[in-house]
DNA sequence: GTCTATAATCGGATAGAC
DNA sequence: GTCTATCCGATTATAGAC
């Protein structure tokens, strides 16, 4: 790795973890500067613009957040549909319980992205990725006979709520067993199919 | 009313209202003033510092989003147990769908949360009380026959979560038929009590 | 690539007149 | 209560040397 290399990735990581501590509006140059070891005005060098470092650690973001980043609908069988949709969800869990900036850096985009039209496209992308894919996951359920056929987007939304929102009650520290919620979230999926 | 309480209504409802187009970080006295007509100086004779403003805000929200101010125990009975738990998700969604500022705000002060100590427990008790409602209110479903007793904890934090993250939704103005999310959610709770 | 120096602007906050 | 004037520190960003 050339030196050059080594200072973009230190300041793209210090930036993350800066966004996360102190919130983006609240990150300066300086802060990030001090922290890395090199001048403010180095970092222009790197990124021309606050901005653009904003939208470069987004992008970054936007990828690690992806459906597909997750779930692979073809590894979904019929015998084993409930256990993988349960330890998909739980390695979701553990991900986001490893990385402690990533709620809130996520959260900090989000609100971004509900004010800037520039954010708010890509995120929908993303978002509107995890429905669909949970309503398609759903529907190769109910085609493999193991969950029922019924309000499949509705279910569907409900699945995908509950994920998304544990990282939304991890940020406020909340003391519940996740897996515990994403194990009953998905017994009521299978459930009605006695 | 007198004429300081007006410019004191009028500070407080334009910085919440600025609080959720900018953000906390990015809103300033300067802009506040302006766009109250007076100067910036006027605003520390009604709050000596920003905080302090913070604190008002964030004081009034949490007030706002209460369990209590929702949910009445005594009002579910065996009879309407399920389409009360329905309509007060309802009531709660369009209270959420009529102010617009709402929900960016109840998210800057949950980052701001994650961050101080000072308003994290504050709102810890809101989502605590919210999480124990749930479950007081599940388990007097199960007294009255109307809702399973196995794993009411878990389904409580379900419930909970679900309508908690209708607001992030709402954010990206996902379209998304929240109310038939919310009648999906209340099902599963009901349905296995055939 | 990284630095020093600096411009231009804006932030929160106070003093003190009316 | 509301104003003008003002302080001080910090912010983004650029110029230009090495």
């Amino acid at each position: 790795m050339k030196s050059s290399e080594k200072t973009f990735t230190a300041i793209v990581e210090t930036a993350y973890r800066m966004f996360s501590e102190y919130g983006i509006a609240k990150t300066t140059y300086s802060m990030i500067a001090e922290e890395v070891g090199i001048s403010k005005p180095s970092i222009y060098y790197y990124f021309k613009s606050k901005e653009e470092l904003i939208n470069y650690i987004f992008e970054e973001v936007c990828k690690a957040i992806e459906f597909s980043a997750f779930f692979t609908l073809k590894n979904f069988t019929k015998d084993n549909f409930k256990d993988e949709l349960v330890a998909v969800g739980f390695r979701m869990i553990e991900e986001q319980a490893k990385d402690k900036h990533f709620n809130r850096v996520i959260q900090e985009y989000l609100l971004l992205a509900s004010r800037n039209k520039k954010y708010i496209q890509r995120f929908e992308m993303v978002q509107q990725e995890f429905l669909v894919g949970f309503e398609d996951l759903l529907k190769r359920g109910s085609d493999l006979g193991v969950t029922s056929s019924v309000n499949v987007h509705a279910k569907a939304h409900m699945l995908a709520m509950i994920l998304d929102n544990i990282g939304n009650f991890m940020l406020l520290d909340v003391k519940i067993d996740y897996k515990q919620v994403w194990i009953e979230a998905v017994a009521t999926i299978i459930r009605d199919e006695v």
